[in-house]
DNA sequence: TAGTGTGAATGGATTCACAGCC
DNA sequence: GGCTGTGAATCCATTCACACTA
């Protein structure tokens, strides 16, 4: 029984994700099924928690049997909507920049880069390594082109203090979603999707990690 | 009162973050107090919970008063651990590991990349852009290196497959924490800090939210 | 027997609301 | 008056435990 939307708790849309690239692994070695309580310990999740979490977007497993791999991953695509491809643009041909124009995973996931955009006139003109007939456009080009080629999505990989109006110039440009990757917070419009990811945040939390290991996990031994 | 460390919640933890770099921000324009509330509302936050979140850490704010932004920052800093200076080792120098080896945030989170691994024997023995007195070496030359130079932290930037492999070699060498980019689960011992960032799982994720939006926004309007 | 789906119970995190301080 | 820190109340997520199915 396919909950309604709403009602699905957020920290499962993002084990959706984890599942589905776990499914994936065992669908090259070629595993049919799978149960709930393996795809569980490869994850370090309870079994529990996975049935949970797949029944709240349907039925999908088979009583004494478990889920059969290729369809849960036809499904969980269909629900992420990364079985459909979409337009996408870059802004920022830095270092990041140029290692997300090279990315795969983009294409893999049903995102299609048709343009990119900088601020540095030098860069203007060039062709993008690594991407077939894209040339990098100046960004008062951005708003004419998003529309032009019906570009969905905009991907921010500029420096933090441009990063506010790249999203307005694109969310004036009427795209759907942003993925960021500047180390500030956003402001979007609620029609438009915006996911961030700050890897400063990321190595704070790992040094955080380490640290409290480092001065808990010896409670009685090392104390003398 | 600053809680004991178990009983924080991890989503306070990731926030920290969050105010840390806000805080900055604030630090840049010369604001020398803020409040839970402006803090909030910034980073789309209650203000209950920005005081909570920084009362698990300790006494922060000043009654009447607000937080003084940069002692808040020296002590969010001294708590994630980034105010000392770790050696790390990047592993994997493809795009992203090339982009990574130059990113600066690195350096200023208190990490220093001082050894480069590659598998492709091609790319041994070069020096690496961006970072000062750094040469390819072997993979074979991880564990005495690691050792030698007292590196604590290792990245991984190396296709999913080998991505285990090279986490067991880290560990075996040594290292406490682990940030992982390649897109599988990788296993570590308890002692060794592990966070993983995955660019596919974040595309899922901002590809989810826009077909939401798409479906559920227009409740009662776009129905005929 | 092996394994899902799901109400009920538990455990965590967030919000409320207010005492206390500047 | 403005603002923090915090117990109590609420809300949300996870786990338990079992009816049900192949």
């Amino acid at each position: 029984m396919s909950t309604n939307p709403e009602s699905i708790p957020l920290p499962a849309v993002r084990r959706l994700s984890l599942y589905l690239r776990q499914l994936e692994a065992l669908a090259r070695s070629n595993q049919a099924t799978v149960s709930s309580k393996e795809l569980g310990r490869a994850l370090r999740l309870t079994d529990a928690q996975v049935r949970k979490d797949l029944a709240y977007f349907g039925q999908f497993g088979h009583p004494g049997i478990g889920y059969r791999v290729d369809e849960v991953i036809r499904r969980i695509r269909r629900i992420l909507g990364t079985d459909k491809t979409w337009n996408a643009t870059l802004v920022g041909l830095g270092n990041l920049g140029q290692a997300l124009a090279a990315y795969r995973g983009f294409g893999r996931k049903g995102f299609q880069l048709v343009a990119v955009f900088d601020a540095d006139e030098r860069k203007v003109g060039r062709p993008v390594e690594a991407l077939e007939a894209v040339v990098v456009q100046p960004l008062r080009e951005l708003r004419e082109t998003v529309a032009r080629l019906n570009v969905r999505l905009g991907i921010i990989a500029v420096p933090a203090e441009a990063a506010q109006a790249v999203a307005d110039q694109l969310v004036a440009a009427g795209v759907r979603g942003i993925l960021n990757f500047a180390p500030v917070a956003l402001l979007a419009p609620p029609h438009v999707a915006l996911t961030s990811v700050d890897l400063a945040v990321q190595l704070e939390q790992l040094s955080f990690q380490v640290g409290m290991q480092t001065s808990s996990v010896r409670p009685a031994t090392e104390r003398g």
